[in-house]
DNA sequence: TTGTGTTTTACGACCTCC
DNA sequence: GGAGGTCGTAAAACACAA
């Protein structure tokens, strides 16, 4: 943290969401929260997912540890204090996972935005991010030493199926075999994680792999009722922004890069044009980060782009705020920048999205 | 119940960039 | 200097087998 960094202060209270039943209906209220509701110390807002939301905002307010779903929320804490972390609920977590589906790079004016839905902090959820993506990049790199043992498992299985090492097992068409292998494996880990996308995107509760873990939000519930009002405020964010021709300023996550194939949104067949052009990724190179200060950049050298360049850039790697701000050059509530299209991303998955139909959002 | 491994928040160090 | 990035890690929370 920078040293100038300011933890968060100020009310502590509850997000108390409103978990959706095993059936997808209603929600569920615990007696404690009842409790708050009639401590007439409450006040309920609705989110964008169209559930009604209650947040309790109890000043120094304690509540013991729930199970899922219930956590306690207390923006104020920290390691230092008497609380060491605390745990998000399962709303909370949700939401914040299909932010990060959408984009894994947060804007400032979406991190804002959320947090005041999620009634956790700019911090909180900058950091949630921060945590997501290394959870992300570890997943990555597990499968992919998993998908590195296997290939070796199989060419140690050649070399000794018989007993023998015969020069054909390591003959240059094994060799060019091997490769084609290689190919297809991830070719088929692609599709794999296109699987996942869709099956995030559709939120099918009922297939779960189990040799998938990682799969998005394995504990959490969500209903496709659900994403669909979310990408449904998305889209009226988005056609706000639109400028007067009704081209969308790329605005908000949307323009947002999303790296690997496993979270780009190869298939949304019903917002694919309202997100980022598929020549966009997320850094790559260690350290290689693309702050909200890039916007405007060109993400290879980090080089100033003119506005037009922005809008027409090939690459079309970036967007322009509907309202510039000069006395903020580095753009407050601009998305990040992402790095220019590359064979494979930090994780190693390649992303061949250019015959995919997201393309053109930006000519 | 307990031990152990994994996941989840949160932070510090250090980085790049303006 | 400040923003936000990654990386590594601490410790709470959690899952699960014995």
């Amino acid at each position: 943290m920078n040293s100038g960094e300011e933890r968060d202060e100020g009310v502590w209270g509850f997000l108390v969401s409103s978990r959706a039943s095993p059936a997808g209906k209603g929600k569920v209220l615990d007696r404690s929260v009842d409790e708050i509701i009639n401590s007439g110390r409450s006040i309920t807002t609705t989110l964008n997912t169209g559930y009604p939301l209650l947040v309790c905002l109890l000043q120094g307010a304690t509540r013991p540890h729930h199970k899922h779903g219930h956590a306690c929320v207390f923006p104020g804490k920290t390691r230092t204090k008497d609380k060491y972390r605390v745990v998000y609920s399962d709303h909370q977590r949700l939401e914040l996972e299909k932010e990060f589906h959408f984009s894994k790079y947060i804007t400032i004016r979406r991190k804002a935005e959320i947090a005041g839905q999620l009634g956790l902090s700019e911090r909180q959820v900058k950091i949630w991010f921060q945590n997501r993506r290394a959870k992300e990049r570890k997943q990555n790199k597990k499968r992919e030493d998993q998908s590195l043992a296997s290939q070796m498992g199989q060419s140690i299985g050649v070399m000794n199926g018989d007993g023998s090492c015969k020069s054909e097992a390591i003959n240059s068409n094994n060799l060019i075999e091997n490769g084609q292998n290689h190919h297809i494996d991830h070719h088929q880990n692609s599709l794999e994680q296109q699987h996942h996308i869709h099956q995030h995107m559709a939120f099918n509760t009922t297939h779960q792999d189990n040799n998938h873990a990682h799969s998005f939000i394995p504990k959490l519930e969500v209903n496709e009722e659900e994403m669909h009002v979310k990408q449904e405020h998305h889209h009226q964010q988005q056609q706000k922004l639109s400028n007067e021709n009704g081209t969308p300023l790329l605005q908000g996550p949307y323009l947002q890069g999303t790296s690997t194939s496993q979270a780009t949104p190869t298939i949304i067949p019903n917002h694919a044009h309202l997100r980022i052009p598929p020549n966009m990724s997320t850094p790559t190179n260690h350290h290689a980060t693309y702050p909200s200060h890039m916007i405007g950049r060109n993400p290879v050298n980090a080089r100033v782009v003119s506005t037009m360049e922005r809008f027409h850039s090939p690459n079309g790697n970036f967007m322009s705020p509907s309202t510039p701000t000069p006395s903020n050059s580095g753009g407050d509530d601009l998305s990040y920048r992402n790095p220019a299209p590359s064979a494979a991303d930090s994780s190693g998955n390649s992303m061949n999205l250019s015959g995919s139909s997201d393309s053109g959002i930006i000519s």
